[in-house]
Order: C-alpha cells, then sequence, then structure tokens
DNA sequence: GTCTATAACAAGATAGAC
DNA sequence: GTCTATCTTGTTATAGAC
C-alpha cells in the first residue's frame, strides 16, 4: 500500500482502542483513508456511473473485495468520499464575520475557495458531478446546513451594507457567483488551460485569477479594494 | 413519436432530397433530431456514463435498436449531442465588437448567456459533464476554436482599455468569470434552488442573477452601468 | 424503416479458501 | 484481514423477422 494515506487528518498513535464515527484499529483507518483518497480522484475523473469498482480498486491498489470489506457497497463508499469533502467545504466561510472589515473578509474567502480550488481539485469536481446530477446525495445537506450557513452570512452582508460599508448587494446572489468564479478553476481547468494555452495553472495564472475574481467582487459591492487582495 | 423534434431548427419543406450535413429524407431528420433533444436531457441528467441506451430509448419512446439504426454507437449519439450544442455556444460573443461600447457590449454578452442557462440548462449540462470529465470529445475545439475566440474577443476588450473606456482586466479571466457566473445556473440549479428555498427559479430570480452578475462584471471593468442593464 | 430476440461482455457484489 | 473465482444483473450492440 501506499503511504499517501493521510488524508482524513488522522492523528498516528493517538487513540489505542477506537473513535466516535471511525471504528477500527489505526491500520484499518489508513485502509480507509487511504481507499477514500484514490476514489476521490477516480470519481472526480468519472463520475459515480463513470467510476467502476474495478478502476476504483485499481486506484488504491486493491483488490476488488477489499473496497467491499471496508466500505459494503460503491454506494455506501461514494457517500463517504463526500462525506470527506463537505467536511472541508463548511469552514471556507469562517472569514464572514459581522465585526471585520468587508474588503478584508471578502477577500480572505475568495482567497480561501481559490485554494480549494488549487489544492483539492478533485474535491471540488466530485462535488459538482453529485450537484450536476440534481445532487441526490446531498438534497438534505443542501437545503438545510448550506442554505442555513448562507442565510447566516447573508446577514452579514446586510449588516455591512446598513452600516454603509458596502452596497446593497444580493448577498445570496454574490456567493453564487463568488462559488462559480473560484470552483471553475479546478472544474473546468481542462477548458482553462486550453483556452489560455498552457499545460498546467501555475502560480501565476492562479494569482492573475484570483486578483480577477477579488477585483469584481470587490467592486461590485462597492468597497474600496485597498492592499487587502494583495498578500 | 412526439412532435417537439424542431430543436435543429430544420426547414419543413425546404428540399426535396438531401443536404450537405444531413443527409435523408424528412421524417429521417426529424427523427433524429428528436432522438437528439430526448438525448441531450439523458445525458445532461445521468453524464455519458450514466447514461444507458435503454434509458435513451425510453426518453426518446422509440425501441433500442432505431438508436442504433440512426447513430450507429452510444458514443457517435453523443457527440452528435455535443455538435448541436457546440453551434448553439459559438454565437453568444457577437455582441464584443470593438465599435460597440463596452458596457453595452458587455450587458448584452450576460444577457445572452444567462439566456441559454435559462432556455437550454440541459445543454449546459452536458457541457458541463463533458468537461469535468476531461473534455474527450471537446479537446480540439477548447484549443482552436474556442481559444482563437478568446484570443479575439480578447484583443477587442484590450482596445477597449487602451481608449480608455474600461479598466485593463485580464480578458481571458474576465471571461471565465462571466460563464462561470453564467453558466452555474444553469449547473448548478439544484444547489442555488436549495440555498434560496424554492422550487423553481422563476423569472424574478433569473432577474436578480443577472443584474448581480453584470454589475459585478461593468464595476470590475470600471465601466458606468447606466440603464445598460435595464431592458 | 421498425422492432423482438439474443449475443458478447462488463458491472456490482459475494462465497469461501487462505 | 486478504484475495481468487464466480454469480447475477445490466450493458452495448446486432441478427434477422416483419
Amino acid at each position: 500500500m501506499k503511504a499517501d494515506a493521510d488524508i482524513a487528518g488522522e492523528k498516528p498513535g493517538d487513540m489505542p482502542e477506537e473513535q466516535a464515527g471511525a471504528p477500527g484499529g489505526r491500520i484499518r483507518q489508513a485502509t480507509m483513508a487511504h481507499i477514500l483518497a484514490a476514489a476521490e480522484q477516480v470519481f472526480a475523473e468519472a463520475g459515480y456511473a463513470g467510476a467502476s469498482m474495478s478502476r476504483l480498486a485499481k486506484a488504491a491498489g486493491l483488490p476488488k473485495p477489499n473496497l467491499h470489506y471496508y466500505f459494503g457497497s460503491k454506494q455506501a463508499l461514494y457517500t463517504a468520499v463526500l462525506q470527506n469533502i463537505l467536511a472541508l467545504w463548511l469552514d471556507a466561510a469562517d472569514d464572514i464575520l459581522p465585526e471585520r472589515d468587508p474588503a478584508e473578509a471578502l477577500s480572505a474567502y475568495i482567497r480561501a475557495k481559490m485554494a480549494h480550488s488549487r489544492d483539492r481539485p478533485h474535491a471540488s469536481k466530485v462535488f459538482a458531478n453529485e450537484v450536476l446530477r440534481g445532487a441526490p446525495e446531498l438534497h438534505s445537506y443542501l437545503g438545510l446546513e448550506l442554505r442555513r450557513i448562507v442565510d447566516e452570512k447573508a446577514l452579514v452582508l446586510e449588516g455591512w451594507a446598513k452600516r454603509g460599508l458596502m452596497d446593497a448587494v444580493d448577498a445570496r446572489h454574490l456567493f453564487f457567483a463568488m462559488w462559480a468564479m473560484t470552483q471553475t478553476y479546478a472544474d473546468f481547468d481542462v477548458q482553462i488551460r486550453a483556452v489560455l494555452g498552457v499545460r498546467e495553472l501555475d502560480d501565476a495564472a492562479f494569482e492573475t485569477a484570483r486578483l480577477t475574481v477579488t477585483r469584481l467582487v470587490l467592486r461590485g459591492c462597492g468597497v474600496t479594494m485597498k492592499e487587502a487582495a494583495c498578500p
């Protein structure tokens, strides 16, 4: 087995027995994390239907039955991959807080989302594939948890607008725009690379992308850019 | 067979025999257009791998072998659907011309793209699915035809910037942003409806979306909005 | 041109030896 | 815990009657 199984961020040698939500020994957890990491990539490239168990197994470097042994079914493995991604997704909006400066908070949010697109493109693609299919696994998450977060953050933006710190922009549609503009660098990377005529999106390309998105959002919200966009 | 087979925009009773690129009689063309319309929807909802021939056949209201009779293979049917979509995709940027006013031209472009997302969401989703998979069928299109168009339009924007009509924004990344913001209303509609807590995106929602996107782009480019954004 | 019947194969899942 | 061999089902595609 390969050694890059630390995707779930488990602390090695922490608990001697088990833990809530992650039963089993350390080797079991490591194997499962390894399978999840490989599966995320395959599901990202092929979608749910296009990812066969044999392909998933080959990507993990294991025989097919082992995947069934650990996750039961393809469906369950896919759900586990999605769950792994949502945990990553949720804490991105932590910068949007009432007491912060709008320009800085929005810049930080865009920076975090762009970093996600760069560092975890597979996660973004799996999520995109799922939503494109009609989000059969994420319906409740989108309608409950995500909706609650957006409602909460929309209040923050409306508060900023009332205090004259930014224009009164529709907060929800602003979020849709920020999600779309940042995630497109992960989901549609093939198209972007083709149009730019480059083999890879390097640091400079991502920096230009981040600055462009930040500029559109900050100016669109009527907040001054200052040096918040430049690290 | 249902009567909504006029998607390809064929002129009924035009030519008695054949035409380049569309051989066969009128009923043949009508049947093929009907299959293509149904297939677009199924490919959009299920992706390439998730769309089985039986499902495609059921959606078209025909037995499976008929689809093979007309298109040969699932692959060929899919390619035909994509080809149909590209024709639609290409003429959206017709508004970006040097002699036009930036605010009006960009507003018109965003309006056209939003209208596409509203009127042909399935087309957008098929395209998104294809690019997510790595664009195996569209690699040459993206790297040649689309790239050429974007290069051409980028020159127009740079011309506007030199004449002081707008700020010097990276034109290519601005296009990525406009594509992402507008297409998200087709591709991620499930997520948007869930967050907004509505069953359907109605006229008002699309108008708010369009105004938000237009605002971000025009202000981000430093062009005055005037009434160009309002019909 | 249309459709029933079926071939050839790959899918998800499991039994059972190790 | 691990993996070979296999079962069942659904897949694309086609043969051949109508």
